[in-house]
DNA sequence: TATAGTAGTATACAAAAGGTTAGTACTAAC
DNA sequence: GTTAGTACTAACCTTTTGTATACTACTATA
């Protein structure tokens, strides 16, 4: 019966694969918590491109000054950025990414490129 | 001044990388818009390792039924998973990942290998 | 007949994420 | 003195995301 059969099925797929699944799961779990949301892989670009300041990065990645403050505490906290205070005056404040933030390159360029690829095909598709 | 220094530092950062920037972050903001958010490629995971049915997935990435439902729909109208219906008895539902979610290949493996190192750098800080 | 499993939907509610507006404190330019 | 810029913070509100519970409808097992 057809039943059955997914019954043996379920227990191979379970006994060949299961580690597999639940390592690549929290790996994902584990970046997802890092540097997922809406907010930090952008700053973290932006940053990369050169762009150090508050407002700086503010108006280049469109966030608000609230969501900017919260995130960019997380980075430092999480050893991706580091904050300068340059007593003034002016009074400037820069923030620059340390070198653990290096080991990102390879997510970068896999999620940047696969964006663009994908923003093609959308493309392609509608016309 | 310090202020004239840092206006021309900034034409020139602009002048410079403007275009790569703007470039990376459309990317990035593509792929999260696509793919982005605590389930979607979670759930391809799962679909990659063999787990086909509805409530076999729910068990294994830990996901709420409704939840699961909203994210395969979605999953389903980006072409990256097809909803195969066997006519029972018993009914079974199959989803399958299609060819383009292939395209994920290099994004997941970025993903949970910086992940699993990740981890193991907060573990090392830890102790 | 009761229990459990399949594949969900409906409803209600809580929590997280994010935006808007206003305001602080200081400096620089007009 | 007024306007504008820097780097934020606080309060409030909305939207999104998520959970929990109950329910449908059907099959299989004890």
């Amino acid at each position: 019966m057809v039943s059955r059969c997914n019954f043996i099925l379920k227990i191979m797929k379970g006994a060949i694969s299961k580690e597999v699944c639940q390592k690549r799961l929290k790996g994902i779990d584990d970046a997802l918590y890092a540097i997922g949301g809406k907010w930090r892989l952008k700053i973290i670009i932006a940053l990369r491109e050169g762009y150090t300041r508050f407002n700086e990065i503010q108006r280049t990645i469109g966030i608000s000054a609230k969501m900017l403050s919260i995130e960019l505490k997380e980075l430092e906290l999480n050893g991706f950025l580091k904050r300068e205070v340059h007593t003034g005056p002016p009074v400037v404040v820069e923030y620059k990414l340390t070198e653990y933030s290096d080991t990102l390159e390879g997510v970068l360029q896999a999620l940047s490129d696969w964006g663009e690829n994908h923003r093609e095909k959308i493309r392609r598709e509608r016309s």
